[in-house]
DNA sequence: CTTCTAGTTGATGGC
DNA sequence: GGCCATCAACTAGAA
């Protein structure tokens, strides 16, 4: 018997329980929602007389949460759980056209998935785990041994270790024609997809759903629309992007779909990589399509590679900064109520759609932090963890660093301003308009600055401010200048801090530091040896 | 060890 | 509208 899973392991990859007659086959899917490129799904299929494709319900990720500030569970709101659905009947789907089919069950993994193996594949002897690196294009431990055990802190340093992935130019796993049967389920609860309802959600008005549908099938369809326009791969460069650009968005729109895994990025890689080799030229990393894959890659890398990663306590590459614990801040940012309407209309857009631009998240986050707000990275991290349909452990936590400047990026002086940013792009103010309805009447030399107009034209746009849309909550000249200024002093004060380590603590520090290393490495560095227990779920 | 360079995406004002 | 210097000044990594 084999058990593929794909592409996360409860288990070690490097089994030596090999059974080279096996015929029975668990494909566990966890992130990889697809068919193409996968090569668990592939080794799962090879030879086995029957295969048991299995994604697990977990109920903690699942279960609905009415005390969250948003519908959804704990852990997402209900529009990626909807987009998670979508994604497994349109699994399912695809399974059924090999043959196969998908069987969901419920519960802990764990617990779930050795209760299946004991009730259908007992029979066997031994099990064979194949777990291989799909999710991403480098083994993020690689880098960092190649870096001297390390991960390298700037995307240039990334770069040159990572050089070209060893598969660029090698045919990927090959589309299945077709797959083993399902055999005996027995007695499992084993169920089709569930729908929202089935998990006991009250579905939203689906004038609130996010526009994009999951799934492998949406996922090759939206790629090729990216690349039948070979110009536009060729010539994009992210920072010229409209964030404001809502009918027609000016990225791919992909990330949910490498999220969880519906597209592989090593497909993606080589298609544009295809493009770039039949055009006369290409823009590069940063700011190319490529470079933006290359972008997940050196967030990962760093995640993988430093503890504590999703805080600021105890993580040795974030600087110690003292944000304020402001709640009612918080929330008006969070509600989409801080007075901006450019803010405010990202933040609407983060709900409805689970998706806005990247510029447009650097927005909101550097107004949230040290531009304006000064409430801790942490807070921004978990309202965009829950609401957007891409949200990534690696990708979402080192962009909130890197935007507070905490870690990666240093110039704190360079602040967006929530009034004159968006207006470069959008001057009419259609992006806000449309996502703040309550403003559409304003007239547009007011609508960055609500506040300004005169009370009869705010009357006449039938918008008070104070009545139908809030008043701003600070005043962006004055909360610059503050927070520019507690930003300094808080780097004075790392700065300082380090000077005085080195010189009285270093070396007692060096040694708990081994003790404390030491200590971990027995509890917890053999769970997190590959990435492919390290990578977090749903 | 110190010094130097370059860094995905700021705002402003002058030309 | 695009380009440039200026603002004040950061860090990682290379030299």
């Amino acid at each position: 018997m084999r058990a593929a899973i794909q592409p996360l392991s409860l288990y070690c990859s490097n089994s030596s329980k090999l059974m080279a007659s096996s015929s029975n086959s668990l494909m566990w899917f966890r992130k990889g929602i697809r068919i193409h490129d996968n090569p668990a799904l592939e080794y799962a299929a090879k030879g086995a007389n029957f295969l048991y494709p299995v994604f697990v319900i977990d109920p903690h990720y699942m279960e609905p949460d009415p005390s969250a500030f948003s519908p959804g569970s704990s852990r997402a709101g209900l529009n990626r759980i909807r987009f998670l659905l979508e994604s497994l009947v349109d699994l399912d789907l695809n399974l059924k056209k090999l043959g196969s089919r998908l069987l969901v069950l419920h519960g802990e993994p764990g617990e779930v998935l050795i209760r299946c193996l004991e009730e259908n594949l007992a029979s066997a002897a031994g099990i064979e785990v194949f777990s291989p690196v799909s999710h991403t294009l480098f083994n993020p431990a690689d880098i960092i041994q190649k870096n001297g055990g390390s991960p390298p802190l700037s995307y240039q340093s990334f770069l040159k270790l990572a050089g070209e992935p060893s598969w660029a130019c090698a045919p990927l796993s090959t589309t299945v024609s077709s797959l083993p049967p399902v055999g005996d389920t027995g007695r499992s609860d084993i169920s089709d997809v569930p729908t929202i309802k089935d998990l006991g959600y009250e579905d939203m008005a689906k004038d609130d759903w996010t526009p994009f549908r999951g799934g492998e099938t949406e996922a090759l369809k939206r790629l090729e629309e990216s690349m039948s326009n070979k110009d536009w791969v060729a010539k994009f460069e992210k920072p010229k992007g409209d964030p404001s650009a809502f009918l027609k968005p000016a990225t791919t729109v992909l990330s949910p779909y490498l999220k969880f895994g519906c597209l592989s990025s090593r497909y993606f890689y080589q298609r544009i990589q295809e493009i770039y080799n039949n055009v006369e030229g290409h823009t590069s990393p940063p700011v190319s399509l490529v470079g933006q894959l290359l972008w997940r890659e050196f967030f990962y890398t760093a995640a993988f590679g430093t503890p504590n990663f999703d805080r600021m306590k105890d993580n040795k590459i974030c600087k110690q900064i003292p944000w304020n614990d402001d709640n009612e801040l918080l929330a008006a940012w969070r509600d989409a109520r801080t007075g901006f309407p450019w803010i405010d209309a990202i933040m609407v857009q983060l709900r409805k759609w689970g998706w806005m631009h990247h510029l447009a998240r650097h927005c909101v986050a550097c107004f949230l932090t040290r531009g304006d707000l000064f409430v801790h990275w942490e807070k921004g991290r978990d309202v965009f963890e829950r609401l957007l349909i891409d949200s990534d452990w690696a990708i979402n936590n080192a962009n909130w660093l890197w935007l507070s400047c905490s870690s990666f990026f240093y110039q704190y002086n360079r602040v967006y301003s929530p009034i004159t940013f968006g207006k470069k792009y959008d001057p009419n103010g259609d992006f806000i308009r449309h996502f703040l309805p309550v403003l559409k009447d304003m007239p547009k030399q007011y609508i960055y600055e609500p506040w300004t107009a005169p009370l009869s034209i705010q009357k006449k746009a039938k918008c008070i401010i104070g009545e139908d849309y809030p008043k701003p909550v600070v005043s962006h000249d004055i909360a610059i200048k503050e927070c520019r200024k507690k930003m300094g002093e808080a780097y004075e004060l790392n700065k300082r801090l380090k000077g005085l380590i080195s010189e009285e603590d270093l070396e007692n520090l060096k040694k708990r530091n081994t003790e404390e290393d030491q200590r971990q490495n027995a509890q917890t560095k053999r769970k997190r040896q590959t990435l492919n227990d390290w990578i977090q779920p749903q």
